[in-house]
DNA sequence: TAGATATAGACGTCTAGACAAATATACAGA
DNA sequence: TCTGTATATTTGTCTAGACGTCTATATCTA
């Protein structure tokens, strides 16, 4: 049965390039869909007439260029739409979302009125020990879990937000309650590192997978602090694009 | 002796990955150099005392982070200082690498008076077979190559134009003799392929080496063709910057 | 019925060896 | 002295096997 694979010596073409090849291919025909599991190793081995070994290069490419997702103890999939999360100025979860096709919510998850530890104080400009409302939610695409947020805001200035929040479901309009009509983001920081567990089964990711982190400040028109946030992106399903 | 690996099954860290820590360190402290060879995989192994495939497993992630640069045949080396070439409305040679505190030059390789093909044609609006100046030359940065121009300019417009260009070995001062006082990009496109041998020759890199290829049309100021360049950088030592 | 444990499935790591391909170096001959 | 050829060096490819690690599923027990 012929595989496709040219497999003289000399050919030019090392055969893991061919199967790489041959799988991107079957990949842009639609043969294996977004989402969908690829065959085992085993079984593209199989398939191939090859090693193993020989397979799992292909794959790794395939990783490297961002077309496949693989997943130790689970399989190799073929990776579905990246989304591209704006950074900038105005950086609004919900427009982001929307603008690529995708419906935008929040899942509530815990709210607590919290003593500010030293990053929260320094970046709201607050004191030290000082009363802050930390709410903690999740941020959904369409029905996938993207990112995990926990916000800060000084809670003498914005006291039961988190009512507000769970009943609007957005930042935005929970803020306007407070007369803060607009913010803007006055920094971002980006880090990736793995997800503690509990960070994880709140993704709904593996372990194993990076999560991306971005710590930011929001400010109102006077450049007062209004919340600093820090939110886990699942690395396997957004980019950051960094806008000037 | 103690080659500073943890090689306790189940210690967490994969062998390979603390061997490119070691490695990533001895170069952040200066141990290897930029533009200087490692030893070679065979040399790392024995150190290591792993097989050799677990030490090419290091140097495939440093090469995928751009540390290293791995060439058949010859060996692996640190990378030495890549160039971040802005590609934007006014993209200048010399000024991009000055920026850079590099020393820009252009060799002049070779001049001719040919028929524009279709492409030539097209960019320039001029009609095929109407003779435009071809002009080929090597740029250099210090004492390197990192690309090679052939640059397409309406004869009948800019006649002699090599003379010019030989003699200031400047683009931007040869067109100020024809009354060209600026110009700026209107278009750019960029692939990446292997070089043919001539080019890989002239730009003094392995054949198994990739190039990076723009396309590009510079425009007078009322908004004529000017010329069309097909530059082929060493993509080893130059990165294309993207600015809108 | 729910939780714990065992098993199966799938990818990850490491070793080992053989041979290919590209480049560098040494040597021979014109 | 220069060119061509042979050899050595170094990375690249492919096979093979064993075992580790992570996840999913099945089964057992309370």
């Amino acid at each position: 049965m012929d595989d496709g694979l040219d497999r003289r010596r000399g050919a030019g073409v090392a055969l893991w390039r061919q199967i790489q090849r041959v799988l991107e291919s079957e990949i842009r025909e639609g043969v294996f869909k977004p989402g969908e599991r690829l065959p085992t190793e085993f079984e593209l081995a199989t398939r191939f007439s090859v090693n193993r070994h020989t397979v799992r290069r292909a794959l790794a490419e395939m990783e490297e260029k961002g077309l496949l997702r693989v997943e130790q103890g689970r399989g190799t999939f073929v990776h579905e739409h990246v989304i591209d999360y704006a950074v900038g100025k105005r950086t609004r979860f919900s427009s982001n979302l929307s603008a690529q096709g995708l419906e935008a919510a929040h899942e509530f998850v815990r709210a607590e009125i919290v003593e500010a530890e030293s990053a929260v104080a320094e970046a709201l400009g607050v004191a030290r020990k000082d009363k802050v409302m930390m709410v903690d939610s999740i941020g959904m695409a369409d029905d996938r879990r993207i990112s995990l947020s926990s916000q800060y805001l000084p809670a003498r200035r914005f006291p039961d937000f988190d009512v507000g929040f769970r009943e609007t479901g957005s930042v935005t309009e929970t803020l306007k309650r407070y007369g803060v009509e607009d913010y803007t983001r006055a920094w971002t920081r980006v880090i990736a590192r793995m997800p503690a567990g509990a960070e994880a089964d709140l993704l709904h990711q593996p372990k194993s997978r990076p999560v991306l982190v971005t710590e930011a400040l929001d400010v109102d028109g006077e450049g007062r602090p209004v919340s600093f946030n820090v939110t886990r992106f699942a690395s396997d399903w957004v980019q950051l694009v960094i806008e000037p």
